[in-house]
DNA sequence: AGCTAAGCAACCAGTACGCT
DNA sequence: AGCGTACTGGTTGCTTAGCT
């Protein structure tokens, strides 16, 4: 059958790795229960006759639990039950089990259990990431963390600007930015701006469709303390010169001791992708602000601010500016826990 | 038209371990 | 000690297809 040799290949072809990954999981996890509940049974889970598989898949959903012997969440059982269709469809097994009638048992099973679970309490998005707001970005200000005048301000700074810029834009991806996918550039009428240069920005279609303008952060002339052209200018300044060809990692690990007042703050060596997945955590944790924070955040945030809030953003800025010029005579500071230039609470 | 789910993609946390 | 990577388990995000 022509038809479905193409579509598995297809399948298979365009199968994201992560996608990959979902289905082994929901495979191990059925064939672990399988092996624990019903020892006897050593098929392949595509040559079992639908009436059993949809038995035993039944008995899966209402007694699996996870490793440590607690309950799944609602939306988990659902994702294997997905995974193990995809599984079953690669192996032209002949019924859908989230559709088919044959598999009413287990269907039903799942719900129930879903609904069971919900009652106890689950399948409240225990792990949702709560929004970064305009107050908690002053408070990383005044404590540091979102700084020109250190190192991991700085590196969160720009971090944060890329984020909100880019973030969205399809491909683009932080951990593996390259120093060579944002470039700082002048318009005609002289106003600088950053752009990344997204994988389809030779692409003439697409360069038509969007025309690029998607892909720019433009400078903050009227003020230059919060403007995000000047943050990235900052940071170029600091990277070390041999990191500043094109496929350089865009974001590099800081200096184990740093001395504020010398030039080059960051090594030669990619910041890890582990350090930047827990950006957002780990600067709010340092941060003391409460509540889940994650990289998601960032996304959640409004990306416009109003007249007020900026003007406040800049005030601050200036504040923070100033009372670093006066602190800064000795030039010799060494980077402690804590940046915090600010006693005052507002 | 509005809602739900299906399906894919991505994230977060934990762990183990390697390098300097 | 403090970086880094790789891998795994589990959960959430997001778009779209299908239902009522």
């Amino acid at each position: 059958l022509p038809d479905q040799d193409e579509r598995a290949a297809e399948l298979s072809r365009e199968q994201n790795e992560k996608t990959i990954r979902s289905t082994q999981t929901a495979l191990r996890n059925f064939r672990e229960f399988l092996i624990s509940k019903y020892p006897s049974e050593t098929r392949e889970i595509y040559v079992i006759p639908c009436k059993e598989l949809d038995a035993y898949l039944a008995s899966f959903f209402v007694d699996a639990r996870q490793k440590d012997g607690s309950e799944y969440e609602p939306n988990s059982l659902a994702n294997y039950q997905c995974g193990l269709e995809r599984y079953l469809k690669e192996h032209r097994y002949g019924y859908s089990i989230t559709r088919d009638k044959e598999f009413k048992r287990s269907q039903e099973a799942l719900k129930q259990k879903q609904i069971e679970l919900r009652c106890k309490g689950k399948g409240n998005k225990p792990h949702k990431s709560m929004k970064l707001t305009f107050a908690d970005e002053l408070i990383l200000r005044k404590r540091g963390l979102l700084s020109r005048y250190n190192p991991e301000g700085l590196l969160n700074l720009v971090w944060l600007n890329n984020t909100k810029a880019f973030g969205h834009c399809t491909g683009f991806h932080g951990s593996t930015l390259k120093w060579g996918d944002i470039r700082l550039r002048v318009t005609e009428t002289g106003l600088e701006y950053l752009e990344w240069m997204g994988p389809d920005n030779g692409d003439v279609n697409a360069k038509s469709k969007r025309g690029g303008t998607d892909s720019r952060v433009y400078a903050t002339q009227h003020s230059p303390q919060t403007c995000p052209v000047q943050d990235y200018k900052e940071y170029a300044q600091r990277r070390p010169p041999a990191m500043r060809y094109e496929d350089a990692p865009f974001y590099l690990s800081i200096k184990p001791v740093v001395n504020l007042a010398a030039l080059h703050w960051y090594n030669g060596q990619a910041l890890g992708k582990n350090k930047l997945a827990k950006m957002v955590k780990t600067m709010c944790e340092k941060g003391n602000i409460p509540g889940r924070k994650t990289n998601f955040s960032v996304y959640q945030s409004c990306s416009t601010l109003s007249e007020a809030q900026s003007n406040q953003l800049v005030l601050i800025c200036n504040n923070l500016s100033q009372h670093r010029k006066s602190h800064s005579n000795t030039g010799n500071f060494i980077v402690s826990a804590s940046y915090d230039s600010s006693s005052d609470t507002a």
